[in-house]
DNA sequence: GTAAGCACTCGATGAGTGTGAGTGCTGTGA
DNA sequence: TCACAGCACTCACACTCATCGAGTGCTTAC
C-alpha cells in the first residue's frame, strides 16, 4: 500500500488536475477517458501529447491503468482513493431529496419496517444497493426486565432498553413456573442490572446473581446457561437489512452477467456484509469509505462502501452504501450521511 | 382456456407418448426437441416425418409451439398441465434429502430463523426461487393476552395463541397507565375473548366491549381503535421469506439479462408474491401448481408456482417454488410436499 | 518541458458465409 | 387411410475477415 498523505506532496498541480478529470469523468459515462478528450474539453491549453505524458505518469505511480494498449485511462483503487481525500468537491443534497427522505420516514411508525423502507428508498436515490443494519443493542441500556408465562413451558422475556427499544425473547422452561416466582425473581434482576449496559450485563450477569443460586426452580440457573441469546445480539436480531437491487442492476458494470452473480452473492450471503460492517464500526470517525480492495475480502474487491453510523442514545447502527468502485462519491457520503443523521432523529422522537 | 379434462380422450396414445417426450425432454435440457431426435432415441419404431405430423397436430390443438420455423418443438403452458395432470411420474424423493431437510430444520429453535434457512435449503435443492410465509395468524386461537408498559408513554402487547406462538406489538398510549388498571382491563379482554379466533375478535372487539367502555383511561377505546393492528396479521408480520436466487440465476433461461430483470423485480416486490399467494389459499387443495399465465398476472407469466400448505392446530402458512415454466415438476411437488409436512411437525412439537 | 507527427495496437462492428438442425409438403407404397 | 422417405426451404449460430477508430508510445523538433 502506497502512502497517499505522502503522494499529496509528489503531486503537481497538473498531475492532480489530470486526475481529477481522469476520475471525474470515468465516474460519469464508465467509458475509459483518453488524453485527446482531455485536452478537447477540459484542459484546452495542454496537447494531447503532453496529457498522455502526465497520465503515463500517473500510471507508473499507481493512480491509473488502462484495460489494454489502445483504451483511455481509468482510475486505480489508490486513484479513487486519492480523489476522495484531496480532490473531491462534495455536492449539496438536493431539498426534493432531502423532502423525499422525511416523508419516508415518517410514514411508518414500526422500526424496522421504517429501516426497511428507508434502506429501499436509499437504494433508488443513489442507483446502488443500500444497507441499513437495526440497532446494535449490546451498548444499550438496560432497564427493566419482564417475564410472562406462555401455554405450557415456554416463558417470554421482555428487555426494555432506555431508549425505548423493546427485544422479546422465548425461553424454554424444564417446567412450568408459578407466577409469584416468576415476579420475584423478575424483581432481583430488575435491581441489580438497572443501568448497565447489555454488555457488562453479558459480561457480569454470573457473578451479579451467584448468591440466588439455591432457589427451587432452577430459573436463575436457565437464565445463566441462556445468557448470550438474551443480552447479546443474536443473529437473528441484528438484522442487515438489504435493498435496491433493481437500482443497481441498471449500472453499466452489470452488462456482464458474472458481476451479476457478484451481486447475488452478496445480497444471498448477508454474513459477508455483517462482517465488513463490523470492520467500519471499530473505526472512529462517523463515516467510513472503504474502495475495492481496501477492504481485503475477495467478493467484493470491486465494490465501494460508504457507511455512517447513527446513534440513537448510545445505541447504534448503520446504514449505507455498495456498489461499483466507479461510484458517485461526491453524491452518495453527503447522501448517506444525512440519512443517518434523519434516522436517528426519528428513531429518538 | 381449453377444457383439459375433455382433451384427455380426444389426444390418441401415440399423441399423448409424443407429448410426453417433448416436455420430458425440454425440461432436461432446455433445447427445443426435434422430430428427428425423438424418432432416433426414445421412439424407434416411428420416422421423423410420422413424428413431425403428430407434432404438429398437438401444435394445432395448443400443446406444443415452436419458436421459428425451424426450431424444435416446446411445450406451450397448456401442454405442461397436460403432462401435470396425466403423464408426469412424482420422482420418490432421495432419503439424502430427506435428512438434509431434518437436519436443517432441527439446527435452530427460533420459528423464524427456522423458516429462512430451510427457505434457502429449498432453494439450494431444487435450483429455483424458494418462497415461505409464516404462520397466517388469524385462523389461529386467542389464548391470552398480556400488557407491559414500557418507557413513558409505551404499551408491550403481547398476544399468545393456542399453538404456542407469540405475537407482540407495540401501542402508543396517550399518557402513562397504572399497573393495576393494565391488569384489570387484560383480565377483562381474556375472559371474554379466550378461545376465539383472531379473525372472529377483530369482526366483534367492539360489540364485546361495548359495556366497558365508560372506564377512566381510554384504554378499551385505544383497543377499539388498534383492533387491526392487533388482530389482522399486519403487512410486516406476515412475511414472505424468499431465498434461492444464486441457484435459480445458474438456470439457462437467465442467459438472457431481461429474464434477470425479472428475478430480481419478483425478489424485491414482495408484493406480487403475497397476491399469487392469496389465490393459492383459496384452494381446496394441499398443494397447488401453476403454470405460466395460468396466474393472470403479467410479471411472472413466464414462471411457474408450487405451493403447498403447512397446518399447525388450524394455524396455516405456504411453502413453495417460483421458477421457469420448464420446471421439473415431477421432483419438485412432492419436495415441496414434504417440507411442507416436515415444517408442521417441526412446529406443533 | 511542450508539442506535433506517425506507426502501431487492440477492441468493436458488420458483412458475408457455411453449417446443421428442423420443419412442411408431396408423392408413393402398403 | 396411414406411414414414411425425400426434397426444398428456413433459421439461428458460429466463424472469418476486413475495416474503422480511438488511443497510446515513441521519436523528433522547438
Amino acid at each position: 500500500m502506497v502512502d497517499v498523505d505522502n503522494k499529496k506532496q509528489n503531486l503537481s498541480e497538473r498531475e492532480q488536475s489530470i486526475l481529477h478529470h481522469v476520475v471525474y469523468n470515468y465516474i460519469q459515462t464508465a467509458v475509459p477517458v483518453g488524453s485527446r478528450y482531455i485536452s478537447k474539453h477540459l484542459e484546452k491549453n495542454l496537447s494531447a501529447a503532453s496529457i498522455r505524458n502526465v497520465m503515463a505518469d500517473l500510471e507508473e505511480t499507481g493512480f491509473l491503468s488502462h484495460p489494454h494498449t489502445s483504451a483511455g485511462r481509468v482510475p486505480t483503487d489508490l486513484g479513487y482513493r486519492f480523489y476522495i481525500d484531496y480532490l473531491m468537491e462534495m455536492q449539496q443534497l438536493g431539498d426534493d431529496e432531502k423532502l423525499r427522505i422525511h416523508q419516508q420516514l415518517k410514514q411508518t411508525n414500526d422500526a424496522e419496517e421504517m429501516l426497511r423502507e428507508t434502506s429501499k428508498l436509499l437504494g433508488k436515490i443513489s442507483h446502488q444497493l443500500s444497507i441499513v443494519t437495526s440497532p446494535h443493542l449490546s451498548s444499550g441500556i438496560f432497564e427493566k426486565i419482564e417475564l410472562i408465562p406462555i401455554t405450557g413451558s415456554k416463558l417470554l422475556v421482555v428487555i426494555s432498553i432506555r431508549t425505548g427499544i423493546v427485544r422479546t425473547i422465548m425461553l424454554e422452561v424444564g417446567a412450568e413456573v408459578p407466577r409469584d416466582h416468576l415476579d420475584q425473581v423478575g424483581r432481583i434482576i430488575n435491581e441489580r442490572l438497572v443501568g448497565l449496559t447489555l454488555k457488562e450485563i453479558r459480561d457480569s450477569f454470573v457473578d451479579r446473581v451467584r448468591d440466588v443460586q439455591n432457589e427451587k426452580t432452577g430459573l436463575i440457573r436457565l437464565f445463566i446457561e441462556s445468557v448470550d441469546q438474551l443480552f447479546t445480539d443474536s443473529k437473528d436480531r441484528e438484522k442487515v437489512l438489504i435493498g435496491g437491487t433493481k437500482n443497481i442492476i441498471d449500472q453499466p458494470e452489470f452488462i456482464d452477467p458474472k458481476n451479476f452473480r457478484s451481486v447475488i452473492e452478496l445480497i444471498e450471503n448477508e454474513d459477508i456484509i455483517v462482517h465488513l460492517l463490523e470492520r467500519h464500526d471499530e473505526s472512529q470517525r462517523n463515516f467510513v469509505v472503504t474502495v475495492g480492495t481496501e477492504n481485503k475480502d475477495e467478493t467484493t474487491k470491486e465494490y465501494s462502501f460508504v457507511t455512517a453510523t447513527y446513534d440513537v442514545g448510545g445505541v447504534t447502527g448503520r446504514v449505507g452504501i455498495i456498489g461499483p468502485t466507479r461510484m458517485n462519491y461526491g453524491k452518495v457520503i453527503p447522501l448517506v450521511d444525512y440519512v443517518a443523521q434523519a434516522i436517528a432523529k426519528m428513531l429518538s422522537s
